[in-house]
DNA sequence: CTTCTTACA
DNA sequence: TGTAAGTA
């Protein structure tokens, strides 16, 4: 199928597809007029490229978790013990954001406070 | 009509 | 990311 059947059935956007195969997520074969073809398994894949980054990943770690997960009832599972690391490492990284955020936000809460009414 | 690349908001 | 432009 062509890029434009791909990002109806996946709902994703033909722009956002070319930008996933600039970044190596996905590798289209190419027909000689330059379309792209994608195959069956490119929907899944993109639908695990969707899920990733809705979990926060950038497409560069997508690149090194996508050949290490797969598709267990609709359900996301890892499938390398070093992916793992990686997700834990990241859940670690979300959470030190969110204690800075935490922080900001009490800073922003000592002004509000102190406001004249 | 569909896709492609490049470039700009 | 969306979109416009000029093609194939």
């Amino acid at each position: 199928m062509r890029i434009g059947e791909l990002a109806r059935r996946t709902g994703v956007s033909e722009r956002a597809l070319r930008y996933y195969e600039e970044q190596g997520l996905l590798r289209p074969e190419r027909r000689p007029s330059g379309y792209r073809v994608y195959g069956e398994a490119d929907v899944a894949a993109v639908r695990r490229i969707r899920v990733l980054l809705a979990a926060g990943l950038n497409t560069a770690q997508i690149n090194q978790v996508l050949p290490c997960v797969v598709v267990d009832d609709g359900l996301l599972v890892p499938d390398c013990p070093e992916l793992v690391d990686e997700l834990v490492k990241h859940r670690d990284r979300i959470g030190a954001a969110i204690e800075e955020l935490a922080a900001t936000q009490a800073n922003l809460d000592t002004i509000i406070a102190g406001r004249r009414h």
